[in-house]
DNA sequence: ACAAAAGTGTTACACGTACACCCATGG
DNA sequence: CCATGGGTGTACGTGTAACACTTTTGT
């Protein structure tokens, strides 16, 4: 076998950081830890990337081991490499962000791992340098928020704009005005009204929409400003 | 010593894409490769990861080692996996991107490496997969610069508004208005007016400006629009 | 009838854009 | 004195924000 002689080689994990939203408050995802050190502790889901296997596809991997969720938004975040980050040996990590619509993963949470759903600003204590990435991401949320219309990838195929709204807002943790909010969301034409409307939160009703798929993925780049002042907020 | 037992251990690279600009034209700065195999072919200037040193650290040695800059504005852009991207065995290879002034390093181009700058639009062909690196390294610059002041770093410390605009231009292969630009650009009050003028371009000749460097550093956050309809540019 | 949330209409204003025009100066 | 690039003044229109007001319907 073909080698570059004399250089090191080294351990290479791949972490999740995994977002859900459950209607009313951001959540993140993580589990007990199955290893030692620091066994029993909180930590995001991770593996090692194996052999012939892509980050990307060790991330779908990890994602789907502990959810069963295939097909979830994700994208490579950063490759945290601090040499002694981990205490056992030298191991890079190279971390992944995830949007998931909770509802698909909240009942029957995977006691493999024993995973829970945490609120995003009551975090518990997280393992090794999970802290950094988890607030890495966070950020990296918030900025492409601003610009992408990436936040539907949190909510269930059929969802009001109210509903939409407290999303942005839980992100961007301030209020917005309702009435310029459904405008501009409309405005941008990637929703498909619906005829039923959701009850349980006013006595009118909401109307229900659809994502526009196809205009999703044409527009996806476009930048869309859903949020007000995104300069102030982002700071 | 510690291990995770029975995982594989793999090889990771640094590569660096380096940005300048003459004054007309983006650059970029490669190297012929010194190694097995496709040795003599044009490639980005990269490294091994060391045992003791932090990717950050591998990519400023990297840098430093080619042009003997250090300071430089670098950031890392992306970790690429594919199993065969290096023929010789797996190897990750986690891809910085760095603005330089192109005055502090264009005479003495490192005779060790070959290093040669090119200009942008007419690279050559590169080895492995470092044209894919390359082309996010436009695009993210693209997109950063967008929002943020990062052109400066390309910049002297002393430069003119027409300068500043030429390098936009070049961005965004596109033009701007030049009396709305330099307006825009004022009005950040990022840049500090010097009494000497540039006349090598007009009669009149241009004023130099320095970049208020506290200022830059507290709004480098703040969006910052230099770009008419960027959602149009980005795409 | 009333309360409470959803949504419409309207207005003021900031900002980006376009473009006429003035400025400085070397040849 | 004119050609050239640098730069200012200003007018117009779009898009955003603020907010009064209407709609719907369960209790």
């Amino acid at each position: 076998m073909n080698r570059y002689p004399g250089e090191t080689h080294v351990l290479v994990a791949v972490d999740c950081i995994i977002f859900g939203f459950d209607g009313n408050d951001i959540k993140l995802l993580v589990v007990q830890r199955g290893l030692k050190p620091e066994k029993g502790k909180w930590s995001l889901m991770g593996g090692f990337l194996q052999p012939q296997e892509s980050l990307d596809q060790a991330a779908d991997r990890i994602l789907k081991k502990l959810t069963g969720l295939e097909g979830v938004y994700m994208e490579q975040l950063q490759t945290f490499s601090d040499p002694l980050r981990d205490p056992v040996e030298r191991t890079l990590s190279v971390a992944y962000f995830a949007l998931i619509d909770i509802h698909q993963y909240e009942k029957q949470l995977s006691t493999d791992y024993h995973a829970e759903w945490f609120l995003l600003k009551k975090t518990p204590e997280l393992i090794f340098d999970h802290k950094k990435m988890m607030e890495m991401a966070k950020r990296q949320l918030r900025y492409k928020a601003a610009l992408h219309p990436i936040l539907f990838e949190l909510l269930p195929a059929k969802f009001t704009i109210p509903q939409l709204q407290i999303l942005y807002e839980g992100i961007y943790d301030t209020t917005f005005d309702n009435r310029n909010f459904s405008r501009k969301v409309l405005s941008t034409e990637l929703l498909i009204k619906q005829k039923e409307k959701d009850k349980a939160n006013s006595k009118k009703g909401a109307f229900y929409y659809k994502l526009d798929k196809r205009k999703y993925k044409a527009n996806f780049q476009a930048f869309l400003n859903f949020i007000p002042n995104p300069d102030k907020l982002l700071m």
